[in-house]
DNA sequence: ATCATGGTATCGTCCAACGATATTGTGCGT
DNA sequence: ACGCACAATATCGTTGGACGATACCATGAT
């Protein structure tokens, strides 16, 4: 149940840093860990295929420290989502923090 | 993709809205609606029925106009859980609205 | 050339979301 | 008293996502 709520909020969390940089899947998985949720691998990187797929990031490889890592950014897609995110937040933060 | 992010946010408005007073299902998915959460029936009632079922919510049948409508309210356990979407919800808010 | 390591990918299962359709209970008109 | 129309709730079949567990891959060290 809470994690049907904080699946959403997971998502908007990886596309807020991919935005503010670029990302790659175990940081992402200690960032999100450092705040609380708990999400296995077998969570994390399906959502990240799906979405580079649907277009929100894009993937870029790179070998470093003699590891292949994967680092999406985000996109103009992505950033108008996040937006989009954003403000929905806005207005449920207006109606339910009272 | 959008609507996964915001399948949370419509349990929150939920949860939110059955503390507030008693809530009913049209009347909820009008609520929504109102908020540019698009949803079925088909999608709200089974959240109803899970979220009675799992105990965070109570049902409480009435004939109104005619019609039978089930009231819900928030249980004490649905409040705990809205008060943690909420902590949650402040962290999110902390960190990405800057 | 083997191994440990950091990282990514996927498999099988289970549960949730969805639109569409069916079902229910009630009051009203006749 | 009967059937009908309506508001509201419920469920069906399919599709897709979440999950833990497990497998896989590329590289550098020994």
């Amino acid at each position: 149940m809470m994690r049907n709520i904080f699946l959403g909020f997971i998502r908007i969390h990886i596309l807020h840093h991919a935005n503010k940089g670029e990302i790659f899947g175990v940081w992402m998985m200690d960032e999100l860990r450092s705040h609380g949720y708990s999400i296995s691998t077998g969570t994390l990187y399906p959502i990240l295929h799906s979405l580079e797929k649907d277009g929100y990031l894009t993937k870029r490889d790179e070998v470093a420290d003699g590891k292949v890592r994967k680092y999406y950014r985000i996109t103009e897609k992505g950033i108008t989502a996040l937006e989009e995110a954003k403000k929905k937040i806005r207005e449920l933060v207006d109606e339910i923090m009272v």
